[in-house]
DNA sequence: CTAATAGTGTCTATTAGACAGTATGTT
DNA sequence: AACATACTGTCTAATAGACACTATTAG
């Protein structure tokens, strides 16, 4: 067929032809937790932490799984998640960053769907309303020995653990190819999502100022170096963690006290607007 | 509604009762092309080359773009990208990596269509057929000055520039932020599709060994400094980079010969399997 | 006083950048 | 011989890693 203009193109144009389907999106909602320790002299000590939410119907009914939902079909793709993150933490402009989409033909037993993933940072003091009652915080912590990938979940009252497998395969593709090996709590493909934001957020903490999308207005420089070493999965030296960050932090004139030990000064990010 | 079990909830799911979409993908195409310069001492001079094809209906008819096309509602998402570059390539098994999902709601005029896309490396000495009469290779330069990037396409027969702008708005997204400010030849959100594919080789390129995917299976060091050198967009200096490159190529005995100048080497990618 | 964290000075090792020099083909 | 690229040696600058040391609080 041959069309003479696009307005005749596009009122002859039947999207019924092609075999539609859904787009949902998930997210990756980050945020630093602190844990108070029984020494009076010992600091918080903090630990990387992922709101899930249970699920209460099929499929992976009971399960835990992110945050998501569909997008619909008069909204951009990135006002979903951002509607979705309204919903659940009445929290607005707040960093939301794509991580990846996933598309398997059998992800979801209900229908064909693709489900693009973000990865929300945020700083838990602004958090100003309680979570539902289906969400719950979930410390996490990971260990990496070779392509073996364990990550530990607790929110208190329970626990559990999935196991990934990490490998290239080929080089034919990037490294986003994970494989579960262990998984009975979460739903879907949600152990992909979790670690592909993981290892995105390791990666841009070197070469970006993206921590301090979760760290409160003032912060000490020791609490500020605990969340990298959270991120980073390692202890890192004061000296050279205080030679790099220094350009991106101004020193203010508050100090923390109160702890069994030297106070600290106070530090806010140095924003470069 | 309360379902008794997985499969009664399954049965009674009612897909129609969201309105569903489209999804496609776009793939960016690249490769190394190489235009003999007149001097007969002169070595090739190598440029970054993107496959585009001329559209023939609305919208944007004969405006280039990516190849790409819908995803099909049995094909996995990756499947798709794979599937219409054999079409288009008669190549399988090549580098292949998600670059980004957009999905404005008015990216496309004919229906609400969201889109993944997609980044292609290949070598072009791999390539054993012809290419469709509306494809063709543009060989691509361009500069950055602050937020402001210039794309120029020549394809040998015609040429063309875009022009985005590149920023960060606010700290609440990522560096994936484009505007698009002077397109006159490009169908879609393409543009931006472009610049985020060569952004990613660039950052990928100093930690990953992403540049063979371009290379034949013999090169010279000087050929694959080129290939850093257009992908970086500057100059390297010889012994840093082979200082850098020595760990990832291994030395054949074989030579070319032929220039007007002293023989190189020619070196073999390392390959860690 | 003690235990704990805060914060600094400085040496060393590693890596990146720069430049000058030598080597060897073709015409 | 001349030109263009191939390839190497070495100095210097910048950065990262390591460790030892001093400072200061609550109890």
């Amino acid at each position: 067929m041959n069309y003479q203009s696009e307005e005749e193109f596009l009122a002859a144009y039947d999207p019924s032809k092609f075999k539609l389907l859904s787009v949902t999106t998930d997210i990756l909602i980050l945020s630093i937790s602190s844990e108070e320790v029984d020494n009076y002299r010992k600091t918080d000590r903090l630990h990387m932490s992922v709101l899930l939410v249970k699920r209460h119907d099929y499929p992976f009914k009971d399960k835990w799984c992110l945050p998501g939902g569909f997008v619909q079909y008069d909204e951009d793709l990135e006002d979903a998640p951002k509607r979705i993150l309204r919903e659940e933490t009445n929290l607005q402009d707040i960093y939301l960053e794509q991580l990846y989409t996933f598309g398997d033909v059998n992800r979801d037993p209900r229908m064909r769907i693709i489900s693009t993933s973000y990865m929300a940072l945020i700083d838990k003091s602004k958090l100003n309303t309680s979570l539902s009652s289906d969400a719950s915080w979930f410390d996490i912590t990971w260990l990496e020995e070779g392509s073996k990938v364990t990550i530990n979940f607790d929110n208190g009252s329970s626990s559990f653990a999935i196991k990934m497998r990490k490998d290239l395969k080929d080089h034919t593709t990037d490294r986003y190819q994970f494989y579960i090996e262990h998984n009975d709590d979460l739903a879907f493909d949600h152990p992909k999502v979790i670690l592909a934001g993981l290892e995105r957020l390791r990666n841009k903490v070197n070469y970006t100022d993206i921590v301090f999308n979760m760290m409160p207005e003032y912060f000490t420089l020791g609490e500020l170096q605990q969340v990298y070493e959270v991120i980073l999965n390692k202890k890192l030296l004061d000296p050279a963690f205080r030679r790099i960050i220094e350009p991106k932090v101004i020193k203010t004139d508050k100090m923390r006290t109160g702890g069994g030990h030297r106070p600290s000064v106070l530090f806010k990010y140095r924003n470069k607007d």
